[in-house]
DNA sequence: TTTACATATCGTAATATTGCAATATAAATA
DNA sequence: TATTTATATTGCAATATTACGATATGTAAA
């Protein structure tokens, strides 16, 4: 079908997965690491850091964006992409919480 | 197109994108949090947890074991599923490096 | 060796995603 | 105002994902 019955799960386990499926694309990972890189907002020209073609990136930051996982504010005639902190926070609560089943896991079947 | 170029993309990148794409869907986060809420691996009877038909989890239970996020071994007449620290780890390392971006931003536009 | 139970695979329909050319919009500058 | 530059939107083709019924496979116990 490729429809997700998101009605089926709760609030937080679909928030987690629109944060993860917006980072479930190397072209979203490498703008995100190139953010990391410049350490700082980039304003202007993330296209051409990237082997794809404007349209297609212009797609790929509006869902990053969707998602809460960046921001971006016009400066002058570009626009200034930064990480959005709040976005990242929720997915490193999830890995706390794995961090915590490896460290209390009762039953080592595995 | 529907086809990810992942030819123009780093190994890294590539990879850290097919354990997000992993996590990017609800009902793998249910299962997940189950197995977090259980402190245990899971022996069995997984699919009564999921509002999903039995071939539905299984395939979603594939996806999550082919990214390396969980493991699955037989135990007598069911699979007992766990956990994988590798693959979450890959994922840490990544959020630590969104963290030292945080630390560190020089310029603050956004 | 049947039977029962758990899980995997196949086949298929519905929908989503990816990518880009063409085009539109928006802001700065000449 | 016209031009340039940066980004967004539209429309579409190719491919991927999701979901499940039907069915196969594998394991344990009767």
């Amino acid at each position: 079908m490729g429809i997700t019955k998101s009605e089926h799960f709760t609030d937080d386990q679909n928030e987690l997965a629109l944060l993860a499926k917006a980072l479930g694309h190397p072209a979203r990972i490498a703008i995100i690491q190139h953010l990391i890189k410049v350490n700082s907002c980039i304003c202007g020209d993330i296209v051409n850091e990237l082997p794809l073609a404007q349209p297609t990136v212009s797609q790929h930051l509006k869902e990053l964006k969707n998602a809460g996982l960046i921001e971006g504010n016009f400066e002058g005639n570009a626009i200034c992409y930064c990480l959005n902190k709040e976005g990242f926070d929720t997915i490193k609560g999830f890995l706390q919480d794995i961090d915590t089943y490896f460290d209390n896991k009762k039953n080592n079947c595995c």
